[in-house]
DNA sequence: TAACTATATCAAGATATATTGATTTATAAA
DNA sequence: TTTATAAATCAATATATCTTGATATAGTTA
């Protein structure tokens, strides 16, 4: 049960959604990329992305300082169904803005 | 968007998740079976019983006063896909009394 | 080492959701 | 028509979750 609610309540929030599906679509993001794309603060992304991880839906790979966040793979059956559900959402997805494309950052 | 979120914040509750596992497990309940059967108080079961009719899993049928709940049917992919992940779940379930064979009630 | 940067975590306030007991509504029976 | 019952809704409180800004952590570079 635990584990379930986990999933689910992962998913129960727009910005997560958001951000699952802006991933899917993009691949791989370091949280700075995130930052630039989609307008939202640092630590807000970071606990978001997090929650997402501990549910299952993403991977995260260090390299360095940066922390780079992917779907996960493979997805178990419901996780999966989610992620497609989610695919077929009508949601203004932001472009992609890289973080090593902004003036202020970095890299 | 919204009504992604309404489903998956209508599984997003350890009382809903066991209500629909019990219902569907022993099909039809009106309220007062499932007060009988899982010692609930009925504004409570109230409540998540309509969470879970306008999110699209349970359908209502009313007999007189009483309201018998099932799992709706068909239900789409996500949803039935989430309703089988619940039915793999470990869950203590209790066992049905029926409204009708309880000394306070009814029928 | 010290300074810098990306990310994570924490603390406080704001918002949403769950529980309970009381009230309302709708049907049925006396 | 009065009374009773099943179910829905409301109001108050308790609990959980989200957002923000501040701080901590961990690599990287000078």
């Amino acid at each position: 049960m635990e584990v379930f609610l986990k999933s689910v309540s992962a998913l129960n929030d727009a910005t997560r959604v958001l951000l699952l599906r802006f991933i899917d679509e993009n691949g791989e993001c370091c949280v700075c990329d995130l930052q630039n794309s989609l307008d939202m603060i640092q630590s807000r992304l970071s606990r978001h992305l997090k929650l997402l991880k501990d549910a299952g839906f993403l991977r995260v790979e260090r390299k360095g300082t940066w922390a780079y966040y992917s779907v996960r793979s493979p997805l178990d059956r419901f996780r999966l169904e989610a992620l497609e559900e989610i695919r077929h959402l009508s949601i203004e997805l932001p472009t992609f803005k890289s973080c090593s494309d902004s003036e202020e950052c970095c890299v």
